[in-house]
DNA sequence: GCGCTAGGTTATCGGCGTTCACTCAGCCGA
DNA sequence: TCGGCTGAGTGAACGCCGATAACCTAGCGC
């Protein structure tokens, strides 16, 4: 099963492996579909390498599972960005990026599972939170608090509290993925008008009243 | 570490080894707070009795897991149809719905999150969600539905279908109890004030406009 | 051409879920 | 009373897992 053995690396090129690392470990995980049916040893294995070698650039499984899911972090924000910036106004960007949320989601189940679905100990604070933040994660929620400051200054009639409205549609959208994600026997609707469901609740309501 | 060792059944009492196994099994899984940190092992030890025995009542692990949760999914629904009964009308029932189901997400994490946040592939159709269906979770969507019809009876002005307004509740709840228990690191507002605001961008969302 | 060190490997540990072969207590019929 | 059946549980083992400690070696700098 084990492929060529990977030549060893050149001498300063050591991460390299990291990368390649990283990178199987990625595939496996959306292989897969479960973050504990994915092994170092079948990393390790798809890399070309023994298992001892993935500790010379992770310290445990659960760093490198949350590096990989960093990664994908990353791209979740860029899709909500990229989905919003073509948006005509600052509440139709806010469909958008509901839209892009949930798709993603669905796109990468287990990636998402890791993300927003298993506990982190990790803490943050609110001064993190920002476009330019540290982690993918707190750049993607400063986007959303952002964005919805925009609507709000568009005149977006709700309680103009971003923070508040800000965790409000995340928890929405989160609720609605990860029960897609959860429990695929459940007799869904179809999912394109669950969303709809949701946006109109949610996003609809901040509209201005005419 | 192991206590005493547990005397062995009578004849026909070998269900009762079942009992204390299901018992010490939500034990350790509350107490440890992670499905995989609770092993067959502990399990046994902590009933008396070695592993094997384990699998003369239950077939593997995740199925042990499963029936400890769906004694909990039946206490769940037991406490959300306790808070609805005192509510004095039907939107009312809905809040008072909504706040005892976060009350249970944040009181049993760990099972909460076996209930509605690990993946199950056990299919349903929407006949079996009925408030006397088979299983404790079809049997609280059964009581979800059965509320929402009961407040668009009672004048809620929102799309009278039960189903989509029963998921886009729960949705909106499971979200926020997820994200709650899966991020304890986030600089959350005041768990309180959340439920507030969901209960009101959805509740209230669903009073008649007077 | 020699030594140092980055970049690995080999061997091993303790724990896991699970299975197989086995033992033993106690009730039942003769 | 007693032989045997069977329900209730044990002991030992398998193959996998994450992780660690000790070792090796290719190749660059001098």
């Amino acid at each position: 099963m084990s492929p060529a053995r990977r030549p060893r690396a050149r001498r300063g090129d050591g991460d390299l492996l990291r990368a390649e690392i990283l990178d199987a470990a990625g595939r496996l995980l959306a292989e897969k579909g479960d973050e504990n049916a994915v092994s170092i040893r079948m990393i390790a294995d798809a890399v070309g390498v023994t298992p001892p070698s993935i500790y010379l650039h992770f310290p445990d499984k659960d760093t490198l599972i949350e590096a990989v899911c960093e990664q994908r972090f990353a791209e979740f924000d860029e899709a909500l960005e990229k989905a919003a910036a073509s948006a005509p106004d600052p509440i139709a960007a806010l469909r958008a990026r509901g839209e892009a949320y949930v798709a993603f989601g669905l796109d990468h189940p287990e990636h998402y599972r890791v993300i927003f679905m298993t506990r982190h100990e990790r803490t943050m604070e609110l001064g993190d939170l920002t476009p330019d933040g540290a982690t993918a994660g707190a750049r993607a929620f400063g986007h959303l608090v952002e964005a919805v400051a925009g609507a709000v200054e568009a005149g977006a009639s709700v309680t103009p509290d971003p923070l508040a409205t800000s965790i409000a549609l995340w928890a929405s959208f989160h609720g609605l993925v990860s029960l897609l994600v959860s429990e695929p026997g459940f007799p869904w609707p179809p999912v394109p008008s669950l969303v709809e469901a949701v946006l109109n609740l949610q996003i609809e309501g901040l509209r201005p009243r005419t």
